[in-house]
DNA sequence: GCCTAATTGCAACTGAATTGCATTAATGGC
DNA sequence: GCCATTAATGCAATTCAGTTGCAATTAGGC
């Protein structure tokens, strides 16, 4: 069977929007001259298809249960794809990184919004006005990362409180 | 001996440089109507002398080894203080919580800086504009926090590479 | 197909932060 | 000043995200 990559089967048809970000992945990856492995193709695609930054164990939850990639590897792939500027990490005010697909620019300044209640984080990408801010002697400034925090859609104050719970992940 | 408060002489002279922040933390701490504690005092005095964010190590180095404050005690009071308006959190991308008093106002917008090589965190405050950005329908924002990374002034590219590694603390 | 270095899997580990519960001590009333 | 109340602390155990060491596997060049 011709145009096998890492196990799937890769058709000439046009793909499905299902299929996309696999092929994406594959582009994106090759493009490194890096090995093209499972790992890396299934957790690049998730954040691909992701509409929102994804934290390892919404990366765990996504990834197809039939492959069984293992916590470290997953921890290791996302270490690469942000060392090769294929993606990037976001930390959370619990302690979580959460992975973007790095699809845009992110060079200077960028922007993101992170819910208080659930941990949500979006990439906002609409943020470029070098701010103006004096630091002290010798500091020296690389980039500029704006942080919304607020209110999800899913948290916001129309719910009732008791519905979410802060462990609440959308 | 009148004048005591928490083990400590209080002197009506006036407070020599290494006292102040002390008796400024007194009077914070009470002003919230809850109990004046030895660990709150330590803790905020520890916090208004610093000149940047402080994690919970660098609180116990700088706390006064003859007062021996339990680690769970300061994790404690970091989050009361944070509670009571009296310090605030920045998380780090190494997942370390600093903590600043809070002596001006944070609301709306506030600014920090980060060096990417030691964790150093600090204060800008020099950022008011209510950025522009658009946000998907439901979601509230908050509050807006600038993020400067870059290399603080230990960290910096004169500085021989091997003389600091990333778990340097200034 | 074979070789070899890059990658993965597994188990053990780290380090920040949290939890449960018994003990201590700040404060208000006497 | 003393006592009672209950907030706050101390201590041990635990959680949880992420890392490390090393043996086993495998992608990609020949
Ligand atoms: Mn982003
Ligand atoms: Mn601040
Ligand atoms: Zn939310
Ligand atoms: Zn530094």
């Amino acid at each position: 069977m011709a145009g096998l990559c890492c196990n799937r089967a890769m058709s000439t048809n046009p793909p499905s929007p299902a299929k996309r970000h696999y092929l994406q992945a594959d582009t994106l990856i090759r493009s490194t001259g890096a090995r093209l492995t499972r790992p890396r193709v299934e957790v690049l695609a998730a954040l691909l298809a992701a509409e929102q930054a994804l934290s390892h164990h919404e990366l765990e939850e996504r990834i197809d249960r039939s492959v069984d990639i293992d916590r470290v590897t997953i921890y290791r792939v996302l270490d690469w794809l942000t060392a090769q500027g294929l993606a990037h990490r976001i930390a959370g005010d619990d302690r979580v990184r959460r992975f973007n697909a790095a699809g845009h620019a992110h060079e200077g300044a960028h922007a993101h919004f992170q819910c208080e209640r659930c941990g949500t984080v979006l990439c906002l990408d609409e943020f470029s006005a070098d701010p103006v801010v004096r630091l002290p002697r010798g500091f020296r400034p690389q980039h500029y990362e704006l942080t919304v925090k607020g209110l999800c859609a899913g948290c916001g104050p129309s719910r009732r409180a008791d519905t979410r719970t802060p462990a609440h992940r959308h």
